[in-house]
DNA sequence: AAATATTTTTAGGTTTGTCTAAATTTATTT
DNA sequence: AAATAAATTTAGACAAACCTAAAAATATTT
């Protein structure tokens, strides 16, 4: 299937928004795409009808699994681009996302392919953002404990370090447990403690005795 | 001015025409940006309004000074996105055409200058065609005399040989000088004639010794 | 739970670039 | 020069992506 540079913006952005915030709202995209309200109402029209979307009005959507494939390729061509703008051409940091949006958008598959060949598959781009590979795959960052995770991603619980009867009844609690997905909104450094969200959950602040025992991929 | 990547591929079709056929005419365009004709018309008076072409309803058309300039910015990214899709990143001849048709519309005047800083400045792609430099200014091929030019190509006369007054007799009756336009339309193996064109003039045949005395440039 | 505010959708328009079919102009034949 | 053919333009439509303004649905306050 072929798609518009309109439709591979807005799918790009769903999935950059999901990232950070599970479900995806019509505002959100609205600003993320630099339009109106409206317009992203027409988008999404046409974006359920192709599939791309699980949509129902008045409610927040998120990609399907063919949407997600779309966008990781999106973001594949972004990312190279971006590193072949840096590490050949000598473009400064600053200037290279804006030249690779609009690089993102050629269509040629072949063209990717030869590109990443050229820069020797790299995996991260200049910003430090991983490159997925063709298949859409991208080097997870090892597991690591929620009180060093980047903030505002979202991420899946991997493994519980203390395993005691006290600590499961305070997951429990908290309906945290292996596969949950959950947000690092924010550290306090004043005692360490996290404040995390989980969907349809209200926050939870867990202390940093609590946080240090688990351990998410991104 | 900003141009849509539409009102950009009949810039350049009109140039790539004009090369070979000094006027354009409406069927041709359309032909080659690949449209019907009453879509060229609303193009030609879009174009006309910008100031991108010499247009009168019902006749044939030519680039305005500034509808050249931007034709040869297009012409010049797409050759050099071609010599690096050929040299760098290792494609096939037969590839890069229609690779490059893509990547000539993406905007950034930086990039273009990166890339050709990269590529170390060539004055010719991959199929021999001049690149233009920045200011759209090309190697100009060495005057040759219209015996061995190639055809079909609009051609400016740049010097006589003979200076014989048999020979300015003839010229002037074809109204052939220095700085004429012509076509050289074919060339006849049997005794070397060839035959040229002057726009607004009748076609005309000039045998071998005269037309071996006649010096264009490209 | 009622009132208010926010978000989303609908309805109706605009612009760009395309189309078909018909009318007009120019070119070519006879 | 009249008739025919070809090229060009006009008229009227359509799809994509956007817009504004108003209506409807959901969320948040009080």
């Amino acid at each position: 299937m072929k798609f518009s540079t309109s439709e591979e913006n807005y799918i790009k952005c769903i999935y950059h928004l999901q990232e950070v915030n599970e479900g995806v709202s019509g505002t959100q995209l609205a600003q993320a795409v630099n339009t109106k309200a409206a317009s992203v109402t027409d988008m999404l029209r046409k974006l359920h009808l192709k599939k791309i979307i699980n949509y129902r009005p008045y409610k927040n959507f998120t990609l399907t699994e063919t949407g997600n494939k779309i966008a990781l390729e999106i973001i594949r061509k972004h990312r190279l681009w971006e590193y072949f703008l840096l590490n050949k051409l000598g473009f400064k940091w600053e200037e290279i996302h804006e030249i690779a949006e609009e690089l993102e958008h050629i269509s040629s598959g072949a063209l990717i392919h030869k590109l990443d060949e050229y820069l020797g598959h790299p995996c991260f781009d200049p910003h430090g953002d991983p490159i997925p590979d063709k298949h859409g795959k991208f080097k997870i960052l090892k597991q690591a404990s929620i009180t060093t995770l980047p903030l505002k991603k979202i991420v899946t619980v991997s493994s519980i370090k203390d395993q005691s009867i006290q600590m499961l009844e305070l997951l429990k609690h908290y309906n945290i447990s292996l596969g949950t997905k959950m947000k690092v909104n924010k550290r306090f450094d004043f005692d360490g403690s996290v404040e995390i969200k989980i969907d349809k959950q209200p926050l939870a602040i867990l202390s940093e005795q609590v946080a240090k025992n688990i351990f998410c991929i991104a």
